[in-house]
DNA sequence: TACATGATGCCCT
DNA sequence: GGGCATCATGTAG
């Protein structure tokens, strides 16, 4: 549940190495407004891409049409398709003109739980159902409604975006870091962070 | 214009 | 645990 009320996080956040942004979002909240509803998910696991010298980022091979956010201002959002199937969402790091940024991979349902299920096409029954809401990247995504003709470059720091970035009380207790999934390059290095213990983390 | 590839998830065994 | 759907994007030709 949410504690508390609820602030926007600001871009001096997001306008640092994505390592240090990668673990510090664990904890905060992503928000999807419909209409005078939200939908809003706690941020459980991430993955930092580097600017530099992270042969797995999208920003390797340098700037085109479809990876340009990650150069743009900090804290907005860098939505891709990928296996001609998923969506996956994230958000720029970094000050304005270095490419970075940190992967979402897995929310735990907070707000709207239903609504995201529907959007997901499952009915919850069991805990096993409510985890299959949004761990993943793709799963996230779907639960959102998060599509790159409607997201991508999406400033996620203001109230009168759709997608908005948050944070109330809540404090990680302790954060555990393992090599990132799905990537064949640089595929050793530590920058995948997640919740300890956390149920909703993905596999 | 053609082709290889992928920061996934689902269904089957 | 493994195979496969399915297509936008980038790069080569």
């Amino acid at each position: 549940m949410i504690r508390s009320s609820i602030t926007l996080l600001r871009p001096d956040f997001f306008g640092r190495d994505p390592r240090r942004v990668a673990r510090a979002l664990l904890g905060k909240l992503l928000i999807r407004k419909v209409g005078r509803r939200s939908l809003v998910g706690r941020i459980v696991e991430t993955e930092a891409y580097l600017g530099s010298g992270d042969d797995a980022a999208h920003s390797v091979a340098g700037r085109t049409a479809r990876n340009a956010v990650l150069w743009g201002a900090p804290g907005h959002a860098y939505v891709y398709f990928v296996y001609g199937n998923h969506f996956c969402l994230n958000v720029s790091c970094l000050p304005d003109g270095e490419p970075g940024c940190v992967l979402f991979r897995a929310l735990e349902p907070v707000e709207g739980i239903d609504a995201m299920a529907a959007a997901r096409g499952l009915e919850i029954r069991s805990e096993r159902d409510l985890k299959r809401v949004a761990s993943g990247p793709g799963r996230l995504c779907e639960a959102l409604g998060i599509t790159r003709d409607r997201d991508n470059g999406t400033n996620l720091l203001i109230s009168g975006s759709d997608l908005q970035l948050a944070e109330d009380s809540y404090r990680v207790r302790r954060v555990n870091v393992t090599q990132r999934i799905g990537i064949t390059k640089s595929a050793d290095a530590p920058l995948r962070f997640t919740i300890a213990g956390n149920p909703f983390v993905s596999r």
